[in-house]
DNA sequence: AGAGATACCTGGGAGC
DNA sequence: TGCTCCCAGGTATCTC
C-alpha cells in the first residue's frame, strides 16, 4: 500500500495524536507480521515512556520516545493506523495495540501482515534495523539531485523504473508514483537506467519531488486499502495520470496508455509521450 | 555487484 | 452461489 506520501500523511496524523502522551501498554493480536513480533522488547522499550516526536524515513514511520527508544513502523502493502478509545471493538485485521495514558489506543491494522513493527535505540547503529541503515537518500531532500541520479544510473542495465524503486538508492518511491513521475518526465519506465541523459535525470528528480509533494498535499493516494488515521481516503487518486489507466487515452496526446510488467510489477506509460 | 525469481499473506474481482 | 484464478501500493532472500 503506502508509499512516501501515505507514510508522511500517517506520520503527521500520529504526531498530532501521540506526542506528549505516555505509552502504558502494548498488546499483540497475532504472533507475527512479516517477522515475529518481539512483544517483550516492545514492552520493555516503550511502556512508561512519553512520545516526543513522530518522523518518517522513506516509507517507514518512526515514533520517538523520551527514553531514547523509538518504534519503526513499516506499513507493507496494507498497513494502517487508527486512534480510538481503549475498549473499542476490535477490527478484523488489527494486529497490534498501544495503550496511551489519555484513554486512547493507537492501533495497527494490517490485512496481509507484510508490515513490520519493531523498537530500537534511536541513534545506536548496532540496534538500528537494517532497513533503516541501508536506506538511500530522501527524495524530497537536496541529496536527491539530477547529478546524484545521473551518477547512480551510470552503467546500470536495469530498467530505470527498477532503479527508482530501489530503496537503497532513493527511499520512498513506490509502484504508483514511479509510473506517474516517469510519465511526467517523459521517460519510458523500461529504459535501461544507464541510457538516461543528464537532462532527463534532472527532469526525473524534479517530477519526483513535485508528484510526491502534490500527493502529500492531497493526503496521499487511495487505491484500495490505504486510509489516513481518521479513516479518510487520500485524494491524489484522481490526479493519477497513467497508473491504472491502461487502455485509456493519454491526456496529453490521446494515444492509449499501455500496461507492461517490469520486475514482476504492473507498469503504466504513454508510448508516445515517453521515450 | 547486480539481476531475476520467489516467497510471505489475505481479500477482492473476474470468469465460469 | 460458489469455485478457481489473477491481481494488489513492499521487502527479504535465494540463485546465477
Amino acid at each position: 500500500m503506502p508509499e512516501l506520501p501515505e507514510a508522511e500523511t500517517i506520520a503527521r496524523g500520529l504526531s498530532n495524536q501521540l506526542v506528549g502522551w505516555e505509552i502504558t501498554g502494548v498488546k499483540n493480536l497475532v504472533p507475527a507480521l512479516r517477522n515475529p513480533l518481539n512483544l517483550r522488547k516492545l514492552q520493555k522499550d516503550l511502556v512508561g515512556a512519553k512520545v516526543t516526536e513522530v518522523t518518517r524515513r522513506g516509507k517507514g514511520i518512526i515514533v520517538k520516545l523520551e527514553n531514547g527508544k523509538a518504534v519503526l513502523m513499516q506499513l507493507g502493502m496494507t498497513g494502517a493506523c487508527r486512534i480510538c478509545p481503549t475498549g473499542t471493538k476490535l477490527l478484523k485485521h488489527e494486529r497490534l495495540i498501544f495503550h496511551l495514558d489519555n484513554g486512547l489506543d493507537w492501533r495497527y491494522e494490517d490485512i496481509r501482515k507484510f508490515g513490520n513493527v519493531q523498537s530500537f535505540t534511536f541513534g545506536d547503529e548496532n540496534d538500528t534495523p537494517e532497513f533503516l541503515r541501508s536506506l538511500g537518500v530522501e527524495p524530497l531532500g537536496t541529496d536527491f539531485s539530477g547529478k546524484f541520479l545521473f551518477e547512480r544510473t551510470r552503467k546500470r542495465i536495469c530498467a530505470v523504473k527498477e532503479l527508482l524503486l530501489n530503496q537503497k538508492i532513493v527511499a520512498g518511491i513506490g509502484n504508483i508514483y514511479v509510473s506517474e513521475l516517469l510519465y511526467r518526465a517523459k521517460v519510458r519506465p523500461q529504459r535501461e537506467a544507464g541510457t538516461v541523459t543528464r537532462r532527463e535525470a534532472d527532469l526525473i528528480v524534479d517530477e519526483t519531488k513535485s508528484v510526491l509533494l502534490e500527493s502529500i498535499a492531497a493526503g496521499g493516494t487511495t487505491i484500495s486499502d490505504y486510509k489516513a488515521l481518521d479513516g479518510t481516503a487520500g485524494k491524489f487518486e484522481q490526479d493519477l495520470r497513467v497508473y491504472g489507466e491502461a487502455g485509456l487515452a493519454c491526456a496529453k496526446c490521446g494515444k492509449l496508455i499501455e500496461k507492461i510488467t517490469i520486475g514482476g510489477r504492473s507498469t503504466f506509460y504513454c508510448p508516445r509521450c515517453q521515450r
